[in-house]
RNA sequence: GCCCGGGUAGCUCAGGGGUAGAGCAGUGGACUGAAAAUCCUCGUGUCGGUGGUUCAAUUCCGCCCCCGGGCA
């Protein structure tokens, strides 16, 4: 863990990676060689109510050294890329040198690269477009869609054309139109120490079962538990992985080692999803192999 | 021992005289505000073994092996 040595002590440092990959190890062992504070860089790490399951740094590590966007957001609000860059840009206003870890692409690409300024959707027109959707299926809101949006998007994607109907009729205007006018990075990145974190395949697939125990071990069931009673499974905050296989099993629906399986295997197909993200999109960032670490 | 039902892709299974197909898993990819989300692409495997019938068998028939279940 001598990789500190060649961090420059006063530039921000971003630390992406694959899931168990040791993201927060290395964040910390910078953080404690150099100081400065840790911000989180995970898009569900931010959920008050999934420290475990989120693998999260525990309380202890938390209290070592300064950790900002952790936690602080409850499972009910509404919260997306945006949020996070607004609150990073807060983060960044303060003296301490950032160290930004975690494995959502989008945040590190909408803090380096830049993100469209587009409002919020309004609640209702959420909803509005959710019910559309579901009655009158994709091919109604891609008619709706202006032809610059519609020639950009994936078509096929649910979730994406939603989105563009939604900027449409929340601003009058475009998805395209408003992403052709992103401004500048907040955070570019020949301005930092852009670490990335590499694993092998078969590596990763058992520190990913190995994690998933220790998670068990640690009270994952009962944070599972702790959840029930407000469980809604359209929320963001509910679609981290293990929350479903571990809900049933705590039903009685299936055996524990059945719910493992499932939640390796999510958390080995959203280790792919990563790679593929991180393959094409930080090819510029300094590529550091996790059995290394 | 006898009687049924099975043995087909890594797994679960569908199919059927002209050498086979789904789901899941896996692969590669996309992705500028739900991103741990969402979406797209990719399917050759001694069709349990062995004899036979047939122009042609994985498919029909015989025998054998294995796995369920039932009867003794």
């Amino acid at each position: 863990m001598d990789i500190s040595r060649t961090i420059d002590p006063d530039r921000p440092v971003l630390i992406a990676g694959p899931t168990a990959s040791g993201k927060s190890t290395l964040a910390l062992a910078i953080a404690r060689a150099q100081g400065g504070v840790i911000v989180n860089a995970d898009a569900l790490q931010v959920y008050a109510n999934w420290r475990i399951l989120s693998a999260r740094p525990s309380p202890e590590e938390e209290a070592a050294q300064p950790h900002m966007l952790y936690g602080h957001v409850p499972p009910v609000a509404d919260y997306s890329a945006g949020h996070w860059l607004r609150e990073v840009e807060q983060v960044l206003r303060r003296a301490e040198r950032p160290i930004i870890v975690g494995g959502t692409g989008l945040y590190f690409s909408a803090l380096t690269e830049g993100l469209a300024e587009i409002p919020a959707t309004p609640l209702a027109l959420r909803l509005r477009a959710d019910k559309l959707l579901k009655t009158e299926g994709l091919d109604r809101l891609l008619a709706d869609l202006d032809g610059e949006t519609r020639a950009r998007i994936d078509r096929a994607n649910p979730v994406r054309v939603q989105r563009a109907w939604e900027v449409l009729h929340a601003t009058g205007r475009g998805l395209a139109s408003w992403q052709e006018t992103t401004p500048p990075a907040l955070l570019p990145l020949s301005g930092c120490t852009s670490l990335l974190i590499e694993a092998a395949k078969d590596w990763l697939d058992v520190h990913i079962a190995r994690r998933f125990d220790a998670m068990l071990k640690a009270g994952a069931l009962d944070e599972v538990r702790a959840n029930f009673a407000t469980w809604d499974a359209t929320r963001p905050a509910s679609k981290i992985i293990g929350a479903q296989d571990l809900m049933a099993h705590l039903r009685g629906e299936i055996p524990l080692d059945q719910a493992r399986e499932a939640v390796t295997t999510a958390t080995r197909q959203y280790a792919k999803r990563q790679r593929t993200w991180f393959r094409a999109r930080m090819k510029d960032w300094q590529h550091i192999a996790a059995e290394t670490l």
